[in-house]
DNA sequence: CACTGGCACTCGGCGGCACTGAGTGCCAGA
DNA sequence: TCTGGCACTCAGTGCCGCCGAGTGCCAGTG
């Protein structure tokens, strides 16, 4: 039923509509791209590609525009992903070697991928579920105040502050200090609940209550953060596309503040750099209907850390958004993997 | 020449348009205001209000609407500040109450301010110059790296990697941290330089590599750190009232990315809980002419710790987003006060 | 002298109307 | 199976005239 010259169109009608924003007529197609056929015979192809629900057009007397399924299957079967230019590849790298440490490294990314592809980009910072402990650090700030401080190996920094009811000197802290590392250092974070399941009957009686209270703090602060951070950058970029639907930038941008929504857009992370592409209706969020979501998941080696992505109008440059965001999560992996 | 007439005219003409967002007439004034005159001598009124420049007209047959000039002196002379509703009071407690830790808090007073005002909330993190340092700590992370890690009295961290040329045990580093610290722990920040200007030299002359390195990673991170940090809020409200300009949202949600014009937005602390407005041109940055931002330094006790502020359309409700600002700041410099 | 009512004037906004042109579907012919 | 031709549709545009809100000015009044 779809030959290749119907695809042949249907891709055509794609690119054009995303560099030109405006429906795309059979004499258009068949002078901008040599396509070796008359405007008369792309005209059936397009009439069979609305049959099959891949185009539509606007109004009677306009040309064909995409829908969804279009784009769908033209990201599937009908684009290959467009390299980077070196300038690009250049920039990722410059951009992303300067940083000092994690929180710099999210901020850069978010930038890198909003410059890049021209679109709002949205990074999840390394899921703590999915890290392990570095160290763990008390601080006596006074005799009944701990400052506990998580640390992970990929460089997040969680604190707290602990209140004690009872004080406590200086050595009791290093001890409990030393203790408490033995057992969590380098274990999973998810572990860490069953790891310290026993710890506080394990201690030292006079300790116990210092030990319960840290211990207590500590498992609170992992729950609390479940909902794992996001930044998003580039949202002006917005507007470049919106001008003429007004209307449609006010639930997007609700939609940014809701870091809630924005983890669920990017979606589970799988294995790094696989890229998914949620395209209108498929990310199933009110107020996204018209937008695309391009992500891919970001981790060192095999693992798996968390994602980061771009979201952008349906009518987006695919292959070369892909490839950008692709190639940004294989260098975040990277940098995290060395630090 | 501006008698107290013409005063309460000008003030019914920005309270009318900040309403309706329309030019607004003389009949409708006398109508909505109980003037006691009527409209032709409102007319009056007006034509001397507009050749003071208070006032314009934005065709020859529209109502009249306040210029920037007109806002100003409504904003010194003719409002009071708007008493907060108990049930805003209460929002504000309730929001801010259950913080955890300073992003916590940062986070929330945004979102806050975000949606009391229903304008683009900025808040900025406590100015790391103007803190004071709780503790330094030194964590060995494998034999050749250290994770410095600089706690402050407004619970703000900064951290950081620091590469050794040799390797350093446990012991080392538990000593030098205890030197450190007893050189800058409560110190002012921008003091920390100089306390620490002979520190490496007065070492032993077996761990001056190590402090060396010490001493410059730390060093480093505070002039790196000298920009700043800010976090947005409620950039979607942008949208409500840029429905009719769609070309001015653009460079708006631009300067939201550019933290630096934010910060120069925010103004210099002063005093804690003063409060300033700039209308229009008066914050001069290329792309936020017809916006006023409203800021206030929130602090503890009577040190000014850094600014928060809303920015929003030049016809915003002065009044009641003043209230609000200083409401917030004050309420913040509380909290942080308490930690 | 300040205020008022009346009146002529201006001009943006809106609905109606005709025209244009891009684009289509269909059909007969190669 | 493709092509050229043809009639048809309809969004967009420009033009026109009307309406009405709002103004400025002036003469009259307490």
């Amino acid at each position: 039923m779809l030959d290749d010259r119907k695809l042949d169109v249907l891709r055509a009608i794609v690119q054009d509509f995303v560099s030109t924003n405006e429906p795309v007529g059979s004499k258009a197609l068949v002078e901008r791209h040599h396509l070796g056929v008359s405007p008369a015979t792309v005209r059936n192809d397009m009439a069979a590609l609305e049959e099959g629900g891949y185009i539509a057009q606007p109004h009677t007397s306009a040309g064909r525009i995409p829908t969804e399924k279009g784009y769908r299957l033209f990201v599937d079967r009908l684009s290959t992903i467009k390299p980077l230019s070196p300038a690009e590849r250049r920039a990722i790298e410059q951009f992303l070697d300067g940083a000092l440490d994690l929180d710099d490294v999210v901020r850069r990314t978010v930038r890198l991928l909003a410059q890049l592809t021209r679109q709002v980009a949205v990074v999840q910072y390394p899921s703590l579920d999915r890290s392990s402990v570095r160290h763990l650090e008390l601080v006596r700030l006074t005799g009944s105040r701990l400052l506990l401080v998580l640390i992970t190996d990929t460089g997040r920094v969680e604190q707290r502050v602990v209140e004690l009811a009872t004080e406590v000197d200086e050595d009791a802290v290093t001890a409990l200090r030393a203790r408490l590392n033995a057992r969590v250092a380098s274990a999973l974070v998810i572990e860490v609940p069953n790891q310290l399941a026993d710890f506080v009957d394990q201690e030292p009686i006079e300790s116990r209550a210092v030990a319960s209270a840290v211990v207590a703090v500590l498992l609170e602060s992992l729950v609390e953060r479940r909902d794992d951070r996001v930044v998003v950058g580039g949202a002006s970029n917005l507007t470049r596309f919106a001008l003429d639907f007004p209307d449609t930038v006010h639930p997007v941008l609700e939609a940014l503040e809701e870091h809630v929504v924005l983890i669920k857009l990017l979606g589970e992370a799988t294995r790094p750099t696989e890229l998914t592409v949620r395209i209108g209706d498929e990310n199933a969020y009110e107020g996204l209907r018209g937008t695309s979501v391009v992500s891919a998941a970001y981790g060192s080696g095999s693992r798996a850390l968390a994602s980061l992505g771009v979201l952008g109008p349906m009518r987006m440059d695919y292959p070369g958004t892909m490839a950008a965001v692709s190639a940004v999560a294989r260098y975040v992996g990277r940098i995290l993997a060395e630090s």
